[in-house]
Order: structure tokens, then C-alpha cells, then sequence
DNA sequence: GCGCTCATGTCAGGTACTGACATCACTGTA
DNA sequence: TACAGTGATGTCAGTACCTGACATGAGCGC
């Protein structure tokens, strides 16, 4: 007889992205997350630190796609660079996680404590990108202004790679956005 | 006899900046605040919509000197307005303020939940810059991305300008970093 | 078999935040 | 001058988030 049935980690993130969706951020206790998961509160705070990461976990392997695709581009120009770590990190969302990401954002969008969140963590990834960059021997402001520019990037693509009835994957629609912004500070 | 002090905001203000800064701001309990603003807990929350916003408050003021700095404005070009904003935008921080401006930075760069509001109100002004762009005509894209760059040079300048030995004032700083940009960007 | 590990549960408590109602100096008006 | 209304504050009770300390018991190595 098994004392603990497996995944608890994931049940929890599915059970709060569908409580959320339905009930909003607010209106879901951190309580009733558990109970839908089979599990108690306190062992929720054992696997998230807090209520609202249970929708951010996970980010550090996306991050981590960013940091490889700096590493083993072959490019020098700065922008380059970035162009070739956003590549790298579109293998995140594949197709078949459009509507999850969908659904996700929406929840987002809903609450401004979440958006902090999502503002934070994207925040990150721009220093994290920062630091690969000057690694590289890039120079600092250099640095910092592609992978600002990078992060842009990412998040105006993502948003259409999300919105209603767009097609394209989400590869495709961040070298359409990249091209838009080489053009215009052209 | 009067009944109560006048000027209670301002004094949970202050009240809240001596003691983060003494004590970190998961140190500090609201209630603590308002015991040192002689007012009770209850209070601090009529005036604040939870206990960071205590720092941010004011916030309004800044964005509308964006906003009449872009409206006001003769300029066409989006970039051109831009700085514009950001110039008409300095007269919230005269030099008077850089002292407390860096003790109030160093609160925020000391305490996550700190920068995410932070972040989530740059990002509320990159919008509001948007906005006025597109009233003055500006295409969509090119807005935002003209409203991104300049609060990102806002911030860049804002951290040279509070760093230690920085004696520049915040216009001259936003000049040189403009400046820059301009240089990297062509 | 036997003890160790480790994910989970239980319990008590602190702090952030909110709604409902009370207080009372101040202000305008008859 | 009396008196009703206003509005900033206080008091109190309650909910939800989050944490530390300790207990439980199936699985695993020896």
C-alpha cells in the first residue's frame, strides 16, 4: 500500500491553474488548492514559497535555454547572440503547450500581483542574459541593452503566439518580431 | 484642542523609510509604523492599499510630468518626444532628493516583494508613455518600443544618479545616457 | 528484522489585510 | 447658540497567508 500518491508537486499546479481559471486568484485559497490536490496546505508551502509561484515553477529550465543558446552561439555582434538564445528557447513551447500557456496568461493578466511576479521573473532573465552576455566579452551597457531588447522581444512574441486564432509557431513569430525591431531602430 | 495631527500620510511615510532601513522591511510590522506615526494600524491601511505601497506612493505625480511632457511636446519624431518626457520628467528629482532617493532605493534593492511593485510601476509608465505616443499619432509598434527605451534609459540614469560620488545632476545623467543609447542603437 | 530517510500531516502562532461600527472635533446653518 | 452632519480615526473581530516544531509511517539499505 503506497503512503503517497506520486507528483504531488504537479497535482498542486494543476489543481491551482483550474481553480484560479475558475474562480480567479483571490476567490481560491491556498487551502482549497490542496484539498482539489488530495494534500494540505502546509505541504504546499513545502513545494512552492508561495501563493503565487505555484504558476511560476519551472521558469529556471526556460532560463536555462537562454543562458546555453549565449553560450554556444557562434555570433559575436551582441544582437546576434540574442537572436540565437531566443531560438534556443522557443523548444519551451512547442505547439501543444499553446493552450496551456494560453489559459496560464489569462490568469495573469487578471491579477496585478501575478503580473509583479511574471515583471520579476522576467526581470531575471534579462540579468541572467546580461551576465552570459558580458561573459562573452560583450561590453556592459552593450549588454544589458540587447538583453533588455531580447526580453522585449520574447514577451511581444509570446503574447501573439498566444492570442486568438494565430497559427504560426511561436519560433516563427519571434523572427517575425525580431526582423520589426531591426527595422525600425534602422 | 485638536483632535489629530495633521499630515498622517506623510508621517507613516517617513515612519515606514527610518524603519526599513533600520530594521529591513520583513523587520518591520505595520503596526510598528503607525506606533511610530502615533496611529494605529488600521489607519495606515486607509492610506495605503497594503504595506509596500507605503513607498510608492507619489508615483502619480512622476507619470503625469511624463505624460504633459509628452503632450506638450513640438516634437514628431517618437524618439525625439521621448526625451522630451524624460527631461520634463527630472523635476520630480532635484538634487535635494538624492539622499533620500538612495535611501529609499536601498530599501527597495534590499527586499524582492520591494522590487516587484517597483517594476510593476515602470511597467504601469511604459504603458501610460504608449498611450500618449499613440494620441500623438505614433504607430502602435513603434510606441511602445519608443515608451520601452525610455524608461529604460529612466532607469539607468536614475541608478548613476543616486550611485555613491554622483554628482551630476539627474537631467545632465539622463542626457549622457540618452546619449549613449543613440550611439549603440546606430 | 531494524533503524534511517523523507514526504507528509498536525498544531500553534504571527502578520497582513478587511468589514462593521463607534467616537468626536470641526463646520455650516437655523 | 444649539444642533445635525461630516470625516478622519479608533476598536474589535475575523480571514487568509505563511512558518516553526514536532509527529507519523511506508520504503529502503544493511
Amino acid at each position: 500500500m503506497v503512503r503517497w500518491q506520486p507528483g504531488a508537486r504537479e497535482r498542486l499546479q494543476a489543481a491551482a491553474l483550474e481553480r484560479f481559471a475558475a474562480q480567479g486568484f483571490d476567490g481560491t485559497t491556498v487551502a482549497e488548492i490542496a484539498a482539489t490536490a488530495g494534500l494540505t496546505e502546509r505541504t504546499f508551502f513545502r513545494h512552492f514559497a508561495d501563493k503565487r509561484e505555484v504558476l511560476f515553477s519551472g521558469q529556471d529550465e526556460f532560463e536555462r535555454l537562454f543562458v546555453t543558446g549565449i553560450a554556444g552561439s557562434a555570433e559575436t555582434d551582441p544582437m546576434a547572440i540574442v537572436a540565437a538564445a531566443l531560438e534556443a528557447a522557443t523548444g519551451f513551447f512547442p505547439d501543444e503547450r499553446r493552450a496551456w500557456s494560453r489559459a496560464r496568461q489569462g490568469v495573469i493578466d487578471a491579477d496585478p500581483g501575478l503580473q509583479e511576479r511574471e515583471l520579476l521573473k522576467l526581470s531575471g532573465l534579462a540579468v541572467t542574459m546580461t551576465r552570459g552576455l558580458r561573459e562573452r566579452g560583450v561590453d556592459p551597457t552593450a549588454a544589458a541593452l540587447a538583453a533588455e531588447s531580447g526580453v522585449a522581444v520574447f514577451r511581444v512574441a509570446f503574447a501573439t503566439w498566444i492570442a486568438e486564432g494565430e497559427e504560426r509557431s511561436l519560433a516563427e513569430v519571434q523572427r517575425a518580431v525580431l526582423a520589426e525591431l531591426r527595422s525600425l531602430v534602422r
